[in-house]
Formats: C-alpha cells, sequence, structure tokens
DNA sequence: TTAAAACTATATAGTCGCTATAAGGTCAAT
DNA sequence: ATTGACCTTATAGCGACTATATAGTTTTAA
C-alpha cells in the first residue's frame, strides 16, 4: 500500500501522513526501490488511531505518550485515564472560558443597534471605555 | 513616552507593541535622534482598544477592520455590530463544538477504571475502536 | 511510442498571535 | 570604566498542519 492509498483509506492529505512520521507518531514504513514508501496493515490501525485521538482534541503530545502506554501493555492504566481526566478538564475550562466570553460579547452587542454613526456606536464605545476584563486566558489556548 | 513605559503602563511586552506597528495596528511613532520610539497619548489608546479587542478574542485582522470604520466615523455602525454578531457566533458554534467533545470524552473514560493493565484500558479501546466520529471540527479551528 | 496525467519524493514557507533569542547600540549611575 | 537598564533589528519557535516549488516515477491513453 502506497501513501496516496493509505491517505484515502483514513482520509487524511499525504502531507500529513509524512508530517505525522516526522513528528515520530507513524513508524517510518519499508521504501521501494523508487523510495516510495510502502505501508502495512499495522500503518493503517495506528493512522486511524491517531486521527481518532485528534477527533478527540488531543494533542500529539498526549497521543504520543498514549501510544508509550499501548506499548506497553502490562503496566496499569491508569496513567492513560488520568491523561483523558486532565483533557477533559482542559476542555470543561475551555468551555468556561467561552462562555465568560460569550457573555461579555453579548452584552457589548446589546449596547447598540443599527441605526446609528461609527461615532455613536455603542459597541466601539463599550470597547473603547475600560469596562472589558480580562478572563482565564482559556479561550485563546491553543 | 518611550516603549517601555508604553508596555508597563498597558501591561504588554515591547515585543508585542513592535509586532503590532509591524502588523499595521499600531500606528509608527516618532524617532528620537538615537532611533528609540516615542509615544503619545494616541498610541496609548490606540494600544488599549487592541488589548480588550484580543480579550474579546477578536482576531487581528477584525480588529483591524474595526479601526477602519473607526476612521471613517459618519459611516453607518451596521458593519461593526454585524462584525461582533458573526464574532458571537463563531464563538458559539465552539462552545457547542466543545460540549460535544466533552461528551464524548466523558463517555469514553465511563469506559475504565484504574485497576486494569493497560491491554485491558477501556479508554485506549475506545479509540481503538471506530466509535468516534468527526465533529464540526470547529473547537479546534483557531 | 510517446505524451499527458497521476502519483511520489524532498525541501521550504505560510498560517496565528505572539514569545524568545541573538547580537548589538545608547544612556545613566557608580 | 564598567555595570545595568534600556533600546534597536533580525531571526526562529510554538502547534498541527497546509501549500508551494521542484523534481523524479508510474500509469494511462492517443
Ligand atoms: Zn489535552
Ligand atoms: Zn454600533
Ligand atoms: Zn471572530
Ligand atoms: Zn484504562
Amino acid at each position: 500500500m502506497r501513501i496516496g492509498q493509505l491517505a484515502r483509506s483514513v482520509g487524511v492529505d499525504t502531507q500529513t501522513i509524512r508530517f505525522y512520521e516526522r513528528q515520530g507518531l507513524l513508524p517510518p514504513p519499508d521504501r521501494q526501490e523508487n523510495g516510495y514508501r510502502v505501508y502495512n496493515e499495522k500503518h493503517g490501525e495506528r493512522l486511524a488511531f491517531i486521527r481518532r485521538c485528534r477527533i478527540l482534541d488531543l494533542s500529539l503530545a498526549e497521543i504520543h505518550e498514549l501510544q508509550r502506554h499501548q506499548d506497553d501493555p502490562h503496566q496499569s492504566c491508569t496513567a492513560v485515564n488520568a491523561l483523558l481526566d486532565d483533557h477533559i478538564s482542559h476542555v470543561r475550562s475551555q468551555i468556561a472560558a467561552l462562555q465568560a466570553l460569550e457573555k461579555q460579547l453579548v452584552s457589548l452587542r446589546a449596547s447598540c443597534n443599527d441605526d446609528r454613526e461609527v461615532e455613536a456606536c455603542g459597541v466601539l464605545a463599550g470597547i473603547s471605555e475600560g469596562s472589558i476584563h480580562p478572563q482565564q486566558a482559556e479561550a485563546s489556548t491553543r
């Protein structure tokens, strides 16, 4: 199986596959005489695993760590579960930060209707005043 | 006022101020004979405006557009309000995507307790199976 | 058979909003 | 005279790709 076929089967770009290889997430496959990469089923499974982790918004570093644990199958899975717990709490604090942000934005928006000159725009005035305060800065983290 | 003092007064790094200048968000200030930047109050207000926009998670491009409107004060503010509406809906779809993600993660986490070998870890098994589906991909957008 | 299309390879730069580092010039105080 | 705090520019790094450039290879079709 060459790179294009693998890419299509998993639904990623070929560049992404090479990128994961450079990052050490996907083991370097054998090469044909012409230098083309040749993949087997293991590679396909590994790649699909990575993609499913990415759908869960796990970082490449987190995926790396999961792989380390997978390769040591008789250890306790406590660390794996803990990794997921941490990830869940990251997601939750992102949600909280975004909800607080939404609140600020909605109240800002409420301070203007559409029939004003820019000069009198409630939105611009609201930003220009000091009534906006920094949050946990978790919304922008990532 | 030199760059360090301005930076301290607004709570940013001097690098950030030079960065905004390069991006065209902050007008190039006058220079002393030795090349040092000299800022006035207008610069301070402009910079504070940028920072408050950033707290609201507006992109530099969006801030740029707001500035264009500010510099044309007798136009209608409809576009400003619309920009904010768009931004609010971006934030809302990010929240929705993250909430869906949280749900997936929590259910995945529920499939394992801490007393297993990695081999039998419900979390890893859950990821390895095909039961994970892509979302709107809004959580990772940004 | 040959030419075009489709595929593969590497290397490099761009995205976003900073942040960090390097290597140097300027200024005040000791 | 030297330390230290400040300023300058230029360059690289973050994360997770994505895009482009350039070139070599294989497959398909005229
Ligand atoms: Zn995480
Ligand atoms: Zn308005
Ligand atoms: Zn926006
Ligand atoms: Zn487990």
